[in-house]
DNA sequence: AACTTTTATGCAATCGTTTTTCGGATCTTC
DNA sequence: GAAGATCCGAAAAACGATTGCATAAAAGTT
């Protein structure tokens, strides 16, 4: 029998076996394993003997069915490998870790329809808490609703959205925006373009008021040809930059929401002659890997994504811990503007 | 009792809630839901109607407990986003995805012991396989025995170990770094540096392996001063170049192991005034998103991240299909050279 | 010595499915 | 119209743990 076990090596030993080893019951194996109270010191060493002799490996699957708890999380994020992602990603699993959970990480993709399906098979899933930075083009939030509905626990990280009464963590994009235009502005310049991001999302639009805010507190009127909507690549910002050379508009820097847009301007601007940062100036956001690389480095706002992940994970583990009565948290991380060549 | 369910909204509808509304049993119920044979066109879309009408949400992990069956897969990686593994684990995502598969990823941080117990928490939530890319200083496999051991679908990729049995899916190393080397000596490069990376790991040992064939069949000898080993990051490019200039070790050209060390190498020897590609050429490993932003771009050896997760996922969803027969698949991916301004 | 209290364990139900076995209809077929 | 076939669905046993309740033994109290 024994020999079955080994020879085949997949039979796979279960509380009930310590127990029959040890003539008691499961009931005690599963509390001695568990270091509940009220088992003798002697048994569950026993126990835990027999359990390593056996190679008995706790079945979180049933655990899970049983107790309710899958200590699986779900993470959804635009896309694993791009912007602050990956350190988010790392930093929330870095922390609940320690706790005991795994996580399992969901990809939109920015696609509001794939949001509501991965979401979907979260919740199939049974994570015990769902932690989403959302698509850019989101804007219903049934599905949030439908997690808070469900009693799961969530949290909203980066791109949020506010008055949903769930726990938020994110930069302070407003505070970036303002800190990034007003480092341009000190450094002399005065016609700031601004590319702005997607305005579906928050961030975006806190990062324009970050910028028009600035502007005005320094006197500086605002200037609609300086203010132009682009997507986060680096195509969208040789494009745009492109077409205000031609079209003639003057500007001696550029504050770009997106650190691609700003690499695309870059290329641009070299291209045609212009010197950066003599003729423009160009401050990023997001502190992508690159940034720091090029030539010139670009100055750009870092949002600390590893910070973020963990902070998440924190106010997570706490909601999950509080049960019901849990706080709803609110944390705005400080952004920091690195500044390098392209605004010395 | 409905408008309870609604209120808290924490009431999950089973399918004996379905049988008890319809009259039949939950095993009927279940038949209906998973399509199975031997049940009416009729009572399944009654199932189906009254389940969609009471929200009713599957349990998978009542489905696991039963069937065995988790549907969910492990992926470990040295660490998430870095290199090409961001984009492999995308590639397992999508592919794997399709059938109903989810993703939990592990990260070992280049760590063996870390490695060895993430493999020890993915086999606890009895993940339906496990797909691994080793970390750089694992030499002993007992871990991954086990997971064979255990009847668990295995698959490593890109950082593998031959010889062990398991399906394998990686860049032909190899054959990289021999086109490089090649693409060098054609450019008329005839002291080329060689940038080592970890001789642990078998990718490195086949690119070092390229480099030397390459240079033999092109009748150049091998000199000891130009093969230098080097861990993969900037810093460590930037110091031992720095070090064989201050030595007087001549080279007109760089082939480095990693992309980091190379974007090192470039930064330096622009530094000291040297001019890239005129004075020396550089090729790096690995395309990382940065590589095409320099100034020079420079020229590197494109791994197919994508392609070598979705190859991965498909080798590991035929073995979990195939199941004890199933057939060890060795796929070795073709690198692609992308040729830039360092080395034009 | 007769109690209460404490400690350590057993008993049995339960989580929500899947799956094997089996039985009763209904339908062929000669 | 009897004997199978065929088709649907019921009953009940898993899967492997957790947990409220009960209980026996040991210890403490008066």
């Amino acid at each position: 029998m024994q020999s079955f076990a080994i020879d085949m090596g997949k039979y796979k030993t279960t509380i009930r076996d310590i127990a029959k080893e040890l003539n008691i019951t499961a009931s005690t194996v599963s509390r001695a394993l568990n270091k509940h109270p009220g088992i003798s010191e002697a048994t569950r060493k026993a126990v835990e003997a027999t359990a390593k002799r056996l190679h008995y490996r706790p079945n979180h699957i049933a655990a899970a069915l049983r107790s309710g708890k899958s200590y699986i999380i779900g993470v959804l994020v635009p896309s694993a490998d791009k912007s602050i992602f990956p350190s988010v990603i790392r930093g929330i699993e870095d922390e609940v870790n320690k706790d005991g959970y795994s996580v399992i990480v969901g990809q939109t993709y920015e696609n509001p329809d794939r949001e509501v399906k991965v979401i979907e098979t979260l919740l199939k899933t049974r994570v015990d808490g769902i932690v989403v930075s959302l698509a850019k083009g989101t804007n219903a939030y049934q599905h949030l609703r439908r997690i808070r509905a469900e009693g799961i626990p969530l949290v909203l990280f980066d791109n949020t959205v506010s008055d949903l009464g769930v726990s938020i963590v994110k930069t302070d994009d407003f505070l970036g925006a303002y800190t990034a235009t007003e480092h341009l502005i000190e450094r002399g310049r005065k016609k700031i373009l601004h590319l702005i991001g997607p305005r579906t999302s928050e961030i975006y639009r806190e990062r324009l008021r970050g910028y028009t805010v600035a502007l005005s507190k320094h006197g500086i009127e605002l200037d609609p040809n300086l203010m132009i909507d682009c997507p986060s690549d680096v195509q969208a910002g040789q494009d745009i930059v492109r077409e205000l050379l031609e079209r003639g508009v003057q500007f001696d820097a550029i504050f770009s929401t997106s650190d691609y847009a700003a690499l695309g301007a870059l290329q641009l601007l070299k291209a045609v002659g212009k010197r950066v940062p003599e003729d423009v100036a160009i401050v990023g956001f997001g502190n992508a890997p690159f940034t720091s690389y090029l030539d010139p480095s670009i100055t750009t706002v870092d949002q600390n994504g590893l910070q973020m992940g963990q902070c998440a994970a924190r106010v997570f583990l706490e909601q999950i811990n509080k049960g019901e009565d849990y706080i709803i948290r609110k944390h705005i991380l400080q952004p920091q503007l690195i500044i390098r060549s392209s605004s010395p």
